[in-house]
DNA sequence: CTGAAAGCGCTAACAC
DNA sequence: GTGTTAGCGCTTTCAG
């Protein structure tokens, strides 16, 4: 089928493009005797406005690029949900850009981005955010970081409050009298990590202690597993704190073939619920994220920004609730 | 930072607009001295061309639009990393169109994409395509549909031999004589669960047997759980056969709960693996869907779509691997 | 209320 | 080799 223009349309409607496209964008008042003229000959020819077109005379697409690390999409597919369904509410649509750990070079995704004239960008991001981001910065691109604490003019961030929630565990244990805690880190999640240690770090000194009880291991689930099942041959900690489900099973796992028995010996809680810690025995206690408000808000701040630039709250912050369940006692 | 242009460029390298169009499309051969004078320009200026004008003039926006079913996120991380590590290779933008079940209606999503003018459009299905796709397939668009058996001119599609796998597994329990064989039917993937109805049916046939062994309820992780935990008081079988990870997870707790012992008094194989069949306890067997490998083949079609419209095989089938574990006897 | 025409930034003939 | 120019499809003044 012939791709049929806005002139294709005049031409059957008997009058100009100018007159079509104001019909189009429900501008001025068109007379409703040419302007049904006008709405025949569209649906007739099954017209469709040529978005690139549009895109360039108005110089804004209507689309947000979202720069995601592919290794993240398995445990957000909530978040992006949120993402698309509020793109989709203020009608923008969503260019995709992975990002490889140690495959993709940042550089070019930047410039790829900057090239395809997006009107905002949305980067989820583990780790401290990249110097070249700043680049979109520069180009005066509104930005809106995931899972990263940002402050800027023209950056605005979302972000899990996990500080807070390690706060909530640790007090919780510790006014029990139990004293050895033991985070689990996983150089995956940098930003969830460092801020669960500071929540552990700042709970355990406004008591008077000092926390410096972590796990570092070099990741992926399998390697958990068997650095764990070494490491419970010799350690036990009172309660485990770790950040993803994968994890949970590892400990829940290794503990088990070690002897050791859940709750009763150790306790277990992760940070970042999801349908599975809910489907293995013992239950996994965890807390759950706000996954898919988080993205719903996240793309809602870009809107925002987009509609008008002075966005009074860049920052926002969301909390996750404990859900006890069989791996913490009562 | 003010948009520059490829005037500015131009004339910052006091050359004409021409001439930069040809340094950074590298056609023609341009005197050495004028390329470097215009490529200090650009590096100057921090030039990047707009694709969207670049899109308008040539007809292509070098971007294949993907439609996917937001629920299929987490199970689909890998085909996600086929599909963008492909496009990414070829230099394909990639721009994310989901659906929600009920609740987006398809007509508009098609709309959006016809209007974006991508170049082509790779559907994700888990069900068999819907009539509004057929709009696509009028405006000539490229299309690739993953999940779906499709044949047309302008449409491939590459989907996973389930029916096989299906046979394969049968064909070794009716040898060993075994033939209460359970498919646990979920009304989320039809395609998958008919392709391993249809190989069970033809297997059983090709033996002189009838299948008609199928449990059919209503779908969402929980419900399976309660819904076999009543069915295994009353029922058992020698070999059930589910299609993800969280339906076998189901199985495995029902049963042991109705003290089914898995794998000595029933089987259990999920024909979709993923990392937590081997996380947990008895691990399960299941086969290894190619994921990554479907998603990079749908978009290495796509691609070759768009350079050649006469691509020779449309149909790519790929096969998965059964993986023996803990829920199946040796 | 409607039409004519000037861009938006770039590519691709077509000249020189 | 390099410059000129006519579009690509649409929006938006500016006239009428």
């Amino acid at each position: 089928m012939k791709r049929i223009t806005i002139y294709d349309v005049a031409k059957e409607a008997g009058v100009s493009l100018a007159t079509v496209s104001r019909v189009m964008n429900g501008s001025d008042a068109v007379k409703s005797q040419t302007k049904n003229k006008v709405e025949e000959a569209i649906t007739k020819l099954g017209y469709k406005p040529n978005a690139i077109a549009q895109g360039l005379a108005l110089q804004r697409t209507t689309t947000i690029g979202l720069i995601f690390p592919n290794s993240a999409f398995a445990y957000n597919e909530q978040l992006i949900n949120g993402l698309c369904d509020v793109a989709k509410i203020y009608d923008y649509t969503i260019a995709l850009h992975t990002i490889s750990e140690g495959i993709t070079n940042i550089q070019e995704v930047v410039d790829e981005v900057i090239k395809s004239r997006v009107d905002g960008v949305v980067i989820y991001s583990d780790k401290p955010l990249d110097e070249s981001t700043k680049l979109l910065d520069e180009y005066a691109i509104p930005m809106v970081v995931i899972g990263n604490k940002v402050a800027s003019n023209a950056i605005a961030s979302a972000y899990i409050n996990y500080e807070d929630a390690v706060i909530e565990l640790c007090e919780k244990y510790l006014d029990k009298g139990i004293k050895d805690i033991m985070i689990m880190e996983d150089r995956k999640n940098e930003n969830v990590t460092s801020a669960m240690l500071k929540g552990a770090r700042s709970c355990f000194e406004s008591k008077g202690l000092v926390f410096n009880n972590y796990l570092e291991y070099s990741s992926d689930e399998r390697s958990t597993y068997k650095y764990l099942k070494d490491y419970f041959e010799t350690h036990k900690h009172q309660l485990m704190i770790v950040n993803r489900d994968s994890q949970a099973l590892a400990v829940l796992n290794a503990a088990r073939e070690n002897g050791i028995k859940i709750p009763e010996d150790m306790e277990l809680v992760c940070m970042t619920d999801s349908k599975f810690t809910s489907m293995v025995r013992p239950e996994i206690s965890a807390y759950t994220v706000p996954s898919y408000d988080l993205g719903a808000v996240s793309m809602r701040l870009m809107t925002k920004m987009l509609k008008d630039d002075s966005v009074e709250d860049k920052e926002k912050v969301l909390n996750c609730l404990f859900l006890e369940r069989q791996t913490t006692k009562r």
